[in-house]
DNA sequence: ATTAGCACTCAATATGGCAGAGTGCTAACA
DNA sequence: TGTTAGCACTCTGCCATATTGAGTGCTAAT
């Protein structure tokens, strides 16, 4: 780091100001603001250092300065502090997530994104898990009537569903017992994901005599699973937007809720990989869209698998130590959930 | 109707002026833009009419007339005319439906949001059926190992699963069966929103022997069939509205997307009833939010029954006639393929 | 090395004048 | 009596100009 103490200071100052007031920070500001026991002049020069340095931009000759990408970046790796939650955020999010804990997973997902984005008054977006990466627990042939069938794979958590298959001619529920027994036996403990044509195909070979029958419901019953499932993608509080100054231009908020509208763009955007929360400030993103934006991301598990992510999403001039801590304990706690509710070993 | 003749003819031509334009009409523009055969001098005189009447406003003293709510209702009972879709249009609609008929019920319903959306350029919102609706097939008790069953309840267009259920003590399969067949043999044919406390008492009533496991699974079952589903809501084209002059204004853009994060009002706003399409406008809504937004709503029915509805919301100044020309093809549609594909007599 | 002071720059805001669109009214006309 | 041409009037939108205030960079003094 090639900031002296003093740098930083002024910096951290001029960052914390700019999060709270949108407007750009001037030298006397801080002089007046923060007890730097430093005349303006001298920050006016330090200023204009750290400006050739790309810490901060001006906007125009005669305006205060803002924080660069770059400035945000040191700012958020080394300069803010860590923020405490309340008791009443802690009690927030343990509420939230305990009422829903019971229903199916999606409905817990799409409940986290309305905390979240009441918490900390940005948009927030949810990518839930794909089924793909759900294992077999049980499969269930359902004789709707003696010409119709369904199948029903229970996985740790999620249930897919085939639609209706059509026979062409009755089976009898011994036989039907039989084929489930066998499908049980050949593709429980899977992922659907590791489900394929070449174990289909074993489990197809593995018996004779059913040929006929197996024949008609595999087809349909791979499809179900192979299902290309991408990941739902919940979105809330995409109007906390109008919050913020840097979007009272029109343009400025039609181009960011134009991105909300792309969905495939948005699951790009969340399918981060690796553990940690990672913070992705304006020009960093790859994205053009989103190049005044920063984006909070991390992932949740069950157990040790990454089953989804979601990510916060808001100006450049974010409230980043907050929405980190916020981030931080909610996945936490989701976590500990849905690991002690799915995670089967 | 107390409009003559030319006056009709005049408030049409201006409205359908001002539905393109977005700009106050003149009397000027309405003589030479159509051919009505008098002067503006005359015109303007038909137009204080109008305007004492009530079927048009001044923004200001200088400018051009708009037409009010009153007028715009003329306007769609009475003077637009009828629209005819491209046949590209009619392709669209029928491939769209097709393409994803086969899936669940939900995933087509979201999948229609988006065709419309991009035929209209509105603003679209669907609820889906609410599965209290549906009407049981099936009840499958699948045992996942001995001491863990799960209930899944397959209905003519949604499959309901409960948790899974922990028994107190292991069941064999035949047992499991038996209490299966009783499930199937009482409920089956009832809707889920029949089911009710006294029908499951009289189920239990009904055998002996099993209570106690009776009273395990019986209530879990319940729960999760009584779960309360209000209707998914999707949304597609939130961000069209930018399209539209009258949403320039940043407070004007604000309220509208704000209240389309409201999911409780949009879900009253479609909960309309009755068959045909629906035309509300402006101040005829019942909520303030959207007094200056109108709403084409029609509900999609599987048989004779209606099960979800649909809306486009854009502002008053709406292409009135081909909304209705497309949403009146696009039900009429997907309530033959929906009744085809559920229907179960 | 720091600071006070000053000239300079630039955005934002207010002010006034002008052009254009549209009206209402009156008087003439068929 | 209904229609029309003409004209004065009104109001918005736009442009140019002046003013203000915040903030800078530079210089000279400490």
């Amino acid at each position: 780091m090639d900031l002296d103490e003093r740098k930083r200071h002024i910096l951290k100052a001029l960052i914390n100001d700019y999060i709270v007031t949108a407007e750009p920070v001037g030298s006397r500001t801080i002089a007046k603001r923060y007890r730097l026991g430093i005349s303006s002049a001298t920050i006016r020069n330090e200023m204009a250092d750290l400006e050739d340095m790309g810490y901060l931009e001006q906007p125009h000759t005669s305006a205060g300065r803002i924080p660069s990408d770059k400035g945000y970046r040191v700012y958020v790796d080394c300069l803010m502090g860590s923020e405490k939650l309340s008791n009443q955020e802690i009690e927030l999010i343990k509420n939230s997530i305990c009422s829903v804990i019971e229903g199916e997973i999606n409905r817990i997902i799409k409940e986290m994104t309305k905390v979240l984005s009441a918490l900390t008054n940005y948009t927030v977006m949810v990518m839930a898990p794909q089924t793909m990466n759900s294992m077999v627990k049980h499969i269930q042939l359902i004789a709707i009537d003696d010409l119709h069938v369904m199948a029903v794979v229970v996985t740790n958590f999620s249930v897919v569903n085939s639609s209706s298959i059509t026979l062409s001619r009755p089976i009898d529920s011994d036989k039907l017992m039989t084929i489930n027994n066998i499908l049980n036996d050949k593709l429980k403990g899977l992922t659907l994901e590791e489900i394929n044509l070449k174990i289909i195909s074993e489990v197809q070979n593995s018996v004779t005599g059913y040929s006929e029958i197996f024949n008609e419901i595999i087809p349909i019953l791979y499809k179900s699973l192979k299902k290309r499932d991408k990941g739902e993608i919940y979105l809330e509080g995409s109007s906390n937007i109008f919050n913020y100054p840097e979007y009272n231009a029109i343009d400025k908020a039609k181009q960011f809720l134009t991105m909300l509208d792309k969905k495939d763009l948005l699951r790009n955007l969340l399918s981060c990989d690796g553990d940690s929360i990672k913070i992705s400030i304006g020009h960093e993103n790859q994205y053009d869209e989103i190049s005044d934006c920063s984006i909070v991301t991390s992932s949740y598990k069950i157990g040790d698998d990454v089953v989804g992510s979601l990510g916060i999403i808001g100006p450049t001039r974010m409230y980043y130590s907050k929405v980190t801590a916020i981030l931080e304990y909610f996945i936490s706690y989701l976590n500990d959930m849905l690991t002690s509710y799915y995670y089967d070993k």
